[in-house]
DNA sequence: CTTAGGG
DNA sequence: CCCTAAG
């Protein structure tokens, strides 16, 4: 990235034109330029992965003409590869991210106000946008630096992150602002609100049944494309950021027509989200509250995998795994924070409480406690194996966040323990202490039973020769292809 | 919807 | 924990 800013303005540029026309992918270039962004993310000081970084660029490097463009450049790409990002988010994953925080921006900046000056002037606006020449005014962008900031500061006033995100285009968009009036605020605006309405224009259902709810699909690119005044905008901007007339927009339509999947789509809308409180904790330059681990090691990760010299065009396949998304089941998380009134134990706030904020996708991870593994063994030992469902009616209750699937889970779990606690006993207790969770004896032995009697599928195999091993196994062996587990279950009460 | 099985 | 197939 460095390099890149000592690179000659006329190499980089031609680089940049060249790359774009010539590849028909696109991505290669957009990549390039994208890391770019990413680097800056991942390169301020303080640990706040959030367009903080990008503001503090902005602002160390300001009155450096190449510097903002090459950033500029960076973001629109950004935004363009988000359009069709649908087909590259394996590889683009963090990019994508990166984009969405940039589009965030954008959606959050724009006010009321905007749209309805954009709607009185769409239409006399055009004409001029479709003339309005950016290459002329991109040399006065060196200069014209310094004071754009501040403009732009006023014009998005709240979010100091987000605005900072638009600051990567709309801060362009007023250099020229300093010499043209207002005319190209209008332009600004209008793209942004472009943009906006691309969002909210955006149908919830496809034809296909997609929910493309925060992405971009196709026919949003071909409104933009079939939108001259806002492809033309785009087109201008890049003229101004590149000194490139050639930069089609059209060049990279091809690969996007692949429908983004489920999972995707979830993902990309549930980060959206997150983002979004992201951005505010952001605001208040309190994010460390937040998941401050989770991030410090995703940055760590991320570093790691950019090796040292992060500039050059080989890092453009690296896929950051920042600010991934796991998934998890909607459903549970509205029950995730309640705590379980179970009285039995003290031992029952044993849950992960660190990411209790952040309604992740993926369900929280609770560790099991002694009491409902108890309770666990005890419904076993009682309904049967396979009964997740009553069991999960009738003991676990109160804890709501236990579905059947994690009984079952877990007693698969405990079933694997006792077998490999049978096979080598005194090394039990060895295991037992350098384990966090003790697992009482008194459990293993029930577990141990009930794993005797309910030969729990595919498991049976090798718990049953563990059973054999350990010495009482003339028990129950018969019932392996016989008996179904529901017979079992009813028959067997003991314990 | 529930369970089983694999990841 | 998550996902998927099968009843």
């Amino acid at each position: 990235m460095r390099k890149r800013h000592e690179m000659d303005p006329e190499e980089y540029l031609w680089k940049c034109s060249n790359t774009v026309q010539v590849d028909e992918s696109f991505v290669p270039a957009i990549q390039d330029e994208v890391m770019k962004v990413e680097h800056l993310l991942v390169e301020p000081r303080n640990d706040l992965v959030s367009l903080d970084g990008v503001l503090y660029f902005h602002e160390e490097n300001l009155g450096k003409c190449y510097d903002s463009e090459n950033l500029s450049s960076g973001f629109e790409f950004g935004l363009k590869t988000s359009f069709g990002g649908s087909d590259s988010h394996t590889t683009l994953n963090g990019k994508d991210d990166l984009k969405l925080e940039v589009l965030d921006g954008f959606l959050d900046d724009v006010e009321i106000d905007d749209l309805k000056v954009t709607d009185g002037f769409s239409g006399a606006c055009e004409d001029y946008l479709l003339d309005f020449e950016f290459s002329d005014k991109a040399v006065s962008l060196c200069e014209e630096l310094p004071l754009q900031s501040s403009s732009s500061e006023s014009h998005s006033p709240g979010l100091s992150g987000s605005s900072s995100g638009v600051g990567g285009v709309s801060e362009s968009s007023k250099v020229a602002n300093a010499q043209s009036e207002n005319k190209n605020d209008f332009l600004d605006n209008r793209v942004i609100c472009n943009f906006r309405g691309a969002f909210r224009d955006n149908p919830c259902q496809t034809s296909n049944g997609n929910c493309i709810s925060n992405t971009l699909d196709i026919q949003h690119l071909d409104k933009l494309d079939n939108d001259p005044p806002l492809a033309d905008s785009i087109l201008s901007h890049k003229r101004k950021k590149c000194f490139v007339e050639k930069c089609q927009i059209a060049a990279p339509r091809e690969k996007r027509f692949r429908k983004p999947t489920q999972r995707y789509i979830e993902e990309f809308s549930n980060l959206r989200s997150k983002e979004k409180i992201l951005a505010a904790a952001t605001k208040h330059k309190h994010l460390s509250v937040m998941s401050n681990n989770e991030h410090h090691h995703m940055r760590l990760r991320a570093l790691r995998k950019i090796p040292g010299k992060n500039s050059d065009s080989g890092t453009s396949d690296v896929a950051l795994p920042e600010l991934q998304v796991h998934k998890g089941r909607l459903k549970n998380e509205e029950i995730e924070y309640d705590e379980e009134p179970i009285s039995s134990e003290s031992e029952d706030e044993c849950v992960t409480p660190k990411r209790s904020i952040k309604n992740d996708r993926r369900k929280q991870q609770r560790m099991w406690t002694l009491s409902e593994v108890i309770k666990l063994v005890d419904g076993i030992s009682e309904y049967g194996v396979g009964r997740w469902t009553d069991i999960q009616r009738l003991l676990f209750t109160s804890s709501s966040y236990r579905t059947p699937i994690d009984l079952r889970d877990k007693w698969r779990n405990l079933l694997r323990a006792s077998s490999a606690q049978k096979l080598n006993n005194e090394e039990t207790e060895h295991k037992q202490e350098h384990t966090s969770r003790p697992l009482p004896i008194t459990v293993l032995r029930r577990v141990r039973e009930l794993a005797k009697i309910y030969p729990y599928p595919r498991e049976r195999c090798s718990k049953e020769s563990c059973v054999s091993q350990v010495g009482s196994s003339a028990l129950p062996t018969k019932n392996k292809g016989s008996l179904s587990k529901r017979n079992v279950g009813r028959k067997k009460c003991n314990i």
